[in-house]
DNA sequence: AGCCAGGACGGAT
DNA sequence: ATCCGTCCTGGC
């Protein structure tokens, strides 16, 4: 708790909803909606076959879901949907909208897999493993912009204690099937703030002032995420890294995350050497070497062979293990 | 005690 | 275009 939070309310859900949203097989939802690589966060816990997850509308109102695979897992996912109060015909077609998006239910995974067919390694590893898996991003850009930033120059735990600390001051609180999750920042709530109150009270460092920055930049509408989208990929970077703080591996992570282009790889230094060793058998090739290899290996797709490999061997050890089916009544019996 | 980590900036070359 | 010192913090 930051001497700047103010008293922990938790918002109150109800069901509002449930929402269908289907896709072409082949469709892996534990995959899908849960990468091993990613490090956990409040935002979204995953039981396995059930998983849960918050978002932020662009009406402001935060929700969660539930998410179950749909028809079997075959092709998509049933999500019932909680908010503090009903939801209306425009917020509905913004979460379905939202979440086709967020788990890739559009992108035509079966083109990738035929432009790769003739790579053994990779059809007979990393796409064998995580067959039907689809690149997910749940955050807005503005929310990868935040998240790509605590990543910058440090480890992953103390990254997911800046989130912890930005989502508790300035994200909200709620409660479904018994576990606590935050919708992410206010994106309006976070420029009205101090960079006092972010760099001493959240410990951002120099951080903060990148933030602000940030924030301001789409509080204000200079960079506006529907008009980033509809931009040609060179100058959505340029675009991005107009707001200070955003550079070169932040606006790829945004790039290939939030607009989920399939042929941009984000190489900060892990995952850097994890493509070196699949390539050339040793970690120490140099980011440019790689891109290079890879562009020649992966034609357009470098992007999602990179992410194939690097969940895959995540798999085994898990950034953010599965939590055990029914520790939440667990936890809700505790209170 | 000092060094560095899952980058970016600003300025110098 | 590329290189360097600096930036907060926490962990070793």
């Amino acid at each position: 708790m930051t001497p700047f939070s103010g008293p922990h309310r938790i918002i109150h859900l109800s069901p509002v909803d449930e929402i269908e949203v289907e896709t072409k097989p082949p469709f892996n939802f534990l995959y899908s909606v849960w990468k091993p690589s990613h490090f956990p966060t409040l935002l979204e816990r995953h039981f396995g076959e059930v998983a849960y997850r918050t978002f932020r509308l662009k009406s402001g109102l935060p929700v969660a879901i539930r998410m179950t695979p749909l028809h079997g897992g075959c092709c998509g996912i049933r999500a019932q949907v909680f908010a503090p109060r009903p939801f209306t015909g425009a917020e509905r077609a913004y979460l379905s909208a939202r979440l086709r998006l967020a788990y890739g239910l559009d992108f035509p995974i079966k083109a990738f897999y035929e432009a790769v067919s003739s790579d053994r390694a990779l059809v007979g590893g990393p796409i064998a493993s995580l067959y039907g898996m689809r690149a997910s991003c749940p955050e807005t850009l503005f929310e990868i912009l935040v998240i790509s930033l605590v990543l910058q120059n440090t480890t992953a735990k103390r990254s997911g204690q800046m989130l912890a600390v930005l989502l508790e001051t300035f994200g909200d609180s709620m409660l479904i099937d018994g576990q606590e999750l935050y919708a992410f920042c206010d994106v309006n709530r976070l420029a009205a703030s101090s960079e006092r109150e972010l760099r001493e009270g959240c410990r951002l460092g120099y951080r903060a002032r990148y933030l602000q920055a940030i924030a301001e930049g789409f509080a204000r509408g200079v960079v506006d995420e529907d008009r980033v989208r509809r931009l040609p990929e060179a100058e959505a970077k340029v675009e991005l890294m107009r707001l200070k703080g955003v550079g070169p591996y932040s606006a790829h992570v945004a790039l290939s995350s939030a607009l989920q282009n399939p042929n941009l790889v984000s190489l900060d230094v892990w995952n850097r050497k994890i493509l070196s060793r699949f390539l050339f058998g040793h970690p120490d090739a140099s980011a440019r070497e790689v891109v290079e290899a890879a562009e020649a290996r992966w034609n357009g797709f470098k992007g999602l062979a990179a992410l194939y490999i690097i969940e895959d061997l995540y798999r085994e050890t898990p950034a953010s293990p599965l939590a055990e089916a029914g520790s939440a009544a667990g936890e809700e019996r505790h209170r």
